[in-house]
DNA sequence: TAGTGGTCTAGACCACATA
DNA sequence: ATGTGGTCTAGACCACTAT
């Protein structure tokens, strides 16, 4: 427990204090000025620990009510979710990819209403395969707007990939995820190279600047494969 | 894009820059100093704007050699794991459970290396099965370390489960989250009321108070069940 | 109405990494 | 050596809400 600066010394006071259960669920804890003077420091030093503590989900903060703990907290997992290659490459692998596809079609019917646009539109279908040390690790199946991304079309990705370009060429102003188990569809299953039906871990993101949406994945995830976290 | 404050002023205007390309990966964003004179506030307001911005991983801060913007950011998404009578409620549905098994046995050798106890240490097998709207929708299997939670042995759990109960009673200070997607054991498959070997999502937790690990608990969602979070 | 947290200031000192 | 962000202070005013 490294306790170098005022504020973390309190929130790990405080933490101590709550794991002893000297404040229950419910409870409402001393205001920031009663710290502040337990502490001997400012009621902004106060302010940021607790704050820290409240963005965890443990407290909870209202003015003039105060401070109370979490009667049913909420957990919050914040998920990393890294640049595929640089994933592969942290676990000491060889990262490659391969472009399967990329061309200009009219959006399905399931995109459209997606990506909130009329009928007829068309898109940028993007699917590619990356690789770990040269085996199936992650197959991508990617819709692109090319009304808000015109540039794409003249980008080469069998030398970068969709994935990397678009982080840093279209930053989002919002995004949307959602973690699914999916049987593994014959196109999936084709380039993973497994067995048609095998469960896989499925990561679904759209991303959207502004009103305009950018793009849509859908991340097919080899069998084995697990997302971590701390709490 | 409510702008009341000014520290969220300037977060939203950085934001627009950066969505506006005035400001490429790499690029070095001006000192705080500066932005500080150009909206006629204090340091202190920039630095809370700043680090806002860095703690979505956008930016990245460092003493000396000032504020950049990420080249490879990577993507942090906040999963929100309410306790899932409240997720069922939420979603208008009437939720119930029933316990499967609670007995005090022996720790299975996986068990026994995951929570770095010897071999032969009893512990609380604890299985129930979440309902909504009276139909399976999560299956939770679970191993309690009754040494930390001696306590837990006189709870009637039929009454609350041992989600809520733990929730309120073991305060952790640390947990570890592993999402993957699995074939459904016959065990999870007669509770969820489902074929053996269909697709699932399961989700893994082990929390720790301290060094001690108070809970291990694998969830089994029923099929079609989605992790949804925002950017 | 009163007490709480939310925000802001002007200034200060410090830790760190770069040049 | 220098300039950056990290932290802290003492004080202030404000917004919200329970009483």
């Amino acid at each position: 427990m490294p306790e170098i600066n005022t504020w973390q010394i309190i929130k790990n006071n405080v933490l101590r204090r709550l794991s002893e259960r000297q404040w229950l669920p419910g409870d409402t804890l001393p205001s920031e000025m009663e710290f502040a003077r337990e502490f001997g420091c400012a009621r902004a030093t106060v302010n940021k620990a607790l704050n820290e503590l409240a963005s965890t989900g443990i407290l909870e903060r209202k003015r003039k009510s105060g401070t109370r703990v979490t009667i049913n907290p909420v957990r919050k997992a914040t998920m990393s979710i890294p640049v595929t290659r640089q994933e592969i490459q942290a676990r000491g692998c060889t990262y490659s990819h391969v472009l399967i596809e990329n061309t200009l079609k009219r959006l399905p019917a399931h995109m459209t209403s997606r990506f909130n646009v009329p009928g007829g539109v068309k898109a940028l279908h993007h699917k590619a395969l990356h690789l770990s040390d040269h085996e199936a690790f992650l197959y991508e199946d990617r819709w692109i707007n090319t009304i808000v991304m015109p540039d794409i079309q003249e980008v080469d990705f069998t030398t970068i990939s969709a994935n990397e370009w678009l982080v840093g060429h279209a930053p989002y102003s919002r995004g949307e995820l959602s973690i699914l188990s999916a049987a593994a569809s014959a196109d999936e299953a084709l380039h993973l190279g497994i067995d048609e039906g095998r469960p896989i871990l499925i990561v679904e993101r759209t991303t959207w600047s502004d009103t305009q949406p950018i793009t849509f994945v859908r991340l097919a995830y080899r069998p084995g494969y697990r997302l971590n976290s701390t709490l």
